[in-house]
DNA sequence: GATCAGAATGTAAGCGCTTACATAGCATTT
DNA sequence: AAATGCTATGTAAGCGCTTACATTCTGATC
């Protein structure tokens, strides 16, 4: 951890004296006319703002943090920047924090907990004043952790009912159970799932409990050949829809997925399958992609809007860190898109039921 | 700017001098123990390190930065996080510069000028030590400032050969070359180009002459009613394509897009006009994004390991803070996927005109 | 046994800023 | 004219840490 180099600091020489001296204050007004300007005469402002512009001066924030126990940091932490999903919520959640001159950290866990405790212990050590986490489902102690130091937290992309934390996002089990609801409306009663890893990752967890549950409500369970776990890739998505199609028995007359990547793979595959969708299989997607519209036949999927998830997060911190004791943000709602990968069954279910009882 | 709440700091009032009461020895050891240990004895390196465990304390960066001059943050200016090629480039980046102990700040220009020279001085404001932004078309004077603080920088994601910066990334200019050589190979002669937002984006006008400059070597030129500029998105990229195929005059048997959801576009919209692809039109794209070798036909384009140039990035950069003077880092290559939507031109428009009909 | 190099630890001076408190200046009020 | 309040500014004490330098101790060398 090299600690050579670094002497030669530019210009850099100026301090908060340099500013004062040359504008002929103290280093307490120079302080106040970056910090507290209306506490400052508007001619002795407009003199320091100039010695500070001719001296390429800016408050130091090493000091500034010291001396007023203010870091004007927030951390979030995410699984990857690798995925939409996060970027955009990250990306509205930095343009809002940045609105009020707070600077955002970002920690990935890359999915792993271990690592996820650690980028948060690092965050808390640089001194973080907020946290923002995707998902509740962490290392027991991590939100103790926050908590002990003082650290306002929320918690994104999930919303439990009866979650003890604050959070932002919304119900996955509710929509997965609406998208069951589609499903089951339209007819279906045989099944498939394909979706992501659901260790560590309470999303998935809700989602897959969310349509079980619905799916149960109707007495239609699913069979484990038609469910299939694995990364959250278009290449999965084909593999694993194979895999459903070729099991023995009844074929699923719809297959979940766990997001439009997999949903996007599925539907590839039944066209090479040579299974024509809607007609003889349902296919179903959630984030809504860009891509999800232009698929053939388009993908009936959910929306979710992640960017509103960034500012309502960062909304709620900026309310903790101004001392208000904001109300826990409501959930938001995700919004079942109806395109054409969708449609009531053609087989007649007697033929199922036939040989079911085979 | 609310200065309010923020008293509370759970446990936090330890403080080197309290861990260094309880190891019972002197905050000078405290500090060794972390910072470096090789100085101090392993015993009392052990117990300082239990007694700071039991307080829960870890040095104070505000304190350490200003003592030591070091801050251990770096920054990383990139256009935006909505993408994938800046997303894991600043995954890569990130990944590597916190096994050394640096943070990273990230600021998005939102491929904004403006934006992009507030978030560099917001940036430099923290006090980072290194940066790595993308592009070289910026405010004049942004590098001069960067410069001027003593800062080392390096540019990323586009190599100009003869450029004054050292740079991490490949040749623009020289990859679309490569397409074109590609085509005019196949013995396309009319081109279309389809590409994203030109303005404060040196990376689009180097691949715009790039293929340009290989298609005049053989005597060939753009129309202008086949050259299309938008947003990079499939939606623009299928519009493109229609109003290229539907403008007056022969059409070009080769579209050359920017990027793969350009391309995608293209690909899609040529299946619904009934254009055969590749045999009446070759499509490429640029990127190699996941869903490239799914299309159908999988789409011809160009790879560019946006990881590896992150890694390289924080390697240069760790290697100057280092108070080394690495050389500047060589060119990365990027890679001609060759795939099912490029093909030799069937020449005589009759021939594709009697195969559509059949 | 005295001398000395070298290693381990302690002492204390800041790093650059903010802010509680003190002070000065001035317009009102009594 | 003295007392009062208010505002704009200055004074100076840290914020929590690192590190140059001083000190102490150890074992090796003469």
């Amino acid at each position: 951890m090299g600690r050579g180099g670094r002497e030669r600091k530019g210009q850099p020489g100026a301090r908060a004296l340099d500013v004062a001296a040359l504008a002929g204050v103290s280093t307490a007004t120079v302080s106040r006319a970056f910090n507290a300007p209306e506490k400052v005469a508007p001619e002795i402002r407009e003199k320091v703002l100039k010695a500070a512009a001719e001296l390429g001066w800016m408050p130091h924030p090493a000091g500034a943090a010291l001396a007023s126990r203010r870091t004007w940091l927030a951390g979030v932490l995410i699984p990857t920047l690798d995925n939409d999903v996060f970027a955009s919520q990250v990306g509205a959640l930095q343009t809002r924090l940045s609105a009020d001159g707070v600077t955002v950290l970002i920690g990935c866990s890359n999915y792993d907990a271990d690592q996820a405790a650690n980028q948060v212990r690092t965050m808390l050590a640089r001194g973080v004043e907020a946290l923002a986490v995707v998902g509740e489902s962490h290392r027991p102690g991590l939100f103790e952790t926050i908590s002990a130091r003082g650290v306002p937290y929320v918690v994104t992309y999930s919303h439990r009912p009866g979650s003890p934390h604050p959070s932002v996002g919304f119900d996955n089990a509710a929509a997965f159970r609406r998208i069951a609801r589609h499903l089951l409306d339209l007819g279906h009663r045989d099944f498939g799932l394909i979706h992501q890893p659901s260790i560590d990752n309470d999303r998935v967890v809700a989602r897959i409990e969310g349509l079980r549950a619905a799916l149960a409500e109707e007495g239609v369970a699913l069979r484990p050949p038609h469910v299939r776990e694995g990364p959250a890739s278009i290449a999965f998505g084909r593999e694993s829809l194979r895999s459903i199609m070729e099991a023995p028995g009844p074929r699923p007359t719809a297959v979940v997925c766990g997001n439009d990547a997999l949903a996007i793979g599925a539907l590839i595959e039944a066209r090479a399958l040579g299974i024509g969708v809607p007609e003889e299989l349902s296919i179903t997607g959630f984030d809504d992609v860009a891509m999800a519209e232009q698929t053939d036949p388009p993908l009936t999927t959910m929306r979710v809007d992640n960017a509103e998830i960034g500012r309502r997060a960062a909304d709620y911190l900026l309310a903790c860190l101004a001392g208000r004791q904001p109300p826990p943000p409501p959930p938001l709602e995700s919004r079942l898109i109806l395109r054409a990968s969708t449609g009531a069954p053609t087989a007649p279910r007697v033929l199922s039921d036939a040989q079911r009882s085979l």
